[in-house]
DNA sequence: ATAATACTTTACTTTTTTGTAAGGATTTTA
DNA sequence: TAAAATCCTTACAAAAAAGTAAAGTATTAT
């Protein structure tokens, strides 16, 4: 598990168009220069930005990409899941079989559960996370544990909170 | 960010390991058949996991794996990294530089820092969840943004927790 | 001792992902 | 209408990851 070269420099000439916001147009040299990579893998990047409609594109002389929504209004789970798609594959059990034709725990399968529980743990982060917050670097603070259990406890709030 | 077919499979494995215990043990095959996976394969991410220090090995006939700690002493972080490594390389920057021979944000990079705290987040889950929790179909309830924030509104509990 | 069992290591092949290259299509300007 | 600027598409090359194969080493039972 881990974070893809597609993906942080994806979302690297992503927030070179959110800084300069949806009604400013950048080429693609422009970016390239600014991130330091190449133009066509500059191109490719932001290909696959357009197709996810988190960018769009004007061809010919003077043209270039704009962002189409402001930078508050985009989250870091749209950008990562356009760019890398998701972090658990729908199919997962049908798609990871091993040597059989189906996945031997098919019909219940733990690995599976805890799985798609971290994918909607790491989900909430991302979409608590705008570009807004990125550019601004505002940290988006997370409870421990601990913390609320402790907090809930002085509060004499009951612990039953639904996940 | 995917988890890898490695990741899975070598969870999978360890699993079988933790269900029986550490004073069992099973030989790659009888693990390989368990999961439908092939030996030589079976056989690579013991490997792995054994240079972990996860499993044990014993040679010889008669032999096989046994798990070195019990399920509730091993958590999925100690899985995915041996399995994986870390999901943010730690030198990231000085690593993915594009064409230049440093990151062009090598000062202060915004991207590092948020993918840094979305580590620090994932792990957090994952040193929270055990193979035993797996085992047992335990979830970890982890309260969301909007629902602590509304328990500390009423608890009248000031909202500055630190992360 | 020797054969059988079972893990270990190294190297190789296949597949997937990453990154590049080149020619095509569109728009603007002169 | 032609040239220049700019994005678009497809195909290809290189690198990394996944998975396999084969020969080696250690242990036990006979």
């Amino acid at each position: 598990m881990k974070i893809t070269a597609i993906e942080k420099y994806g979302l690297r000439c992503l927030l070179v168009l959110a800084k300069v916001g949806p009604d400013t147009q950048l080429s693609i040299s422009e970016i390239a220069v600014k991130e330091g990579l190449s133009v066509p893998y500059t191109s490719k990047l932001l290909s696959i930005l357009r197709k996810a409609g988190l960018v769009q594109a004007e061809r010919g002389r003077g043209g270039g990409f704009n962002i189409t929504r402001k930078a508050a209004d985009i989250t870091l789970f749209d950008v990562l899941t356009a760019l890398g798609g998701p972090l658990v594959e729908p199919h997962h059990c049908s798609r990871y079989t091993g040597n059989l034709k189906e996945c031997i725990h098919i019909d219940r399968c733990s690995v599976h559960d805890v799985l798609d529980s971290l994918a909607d743990y790491v989900q909430q982060f991302l979409t608590d996370t705008t570009l807004e917050d990125i550019l601004k670097e505002n940290k988006t603070v997370y409870l421990k544990k601990d913390d609320y259990k402790l907090i809930l406890t002085r509060a004499g709030v009951e612990n039953k909170l639904t996940g």
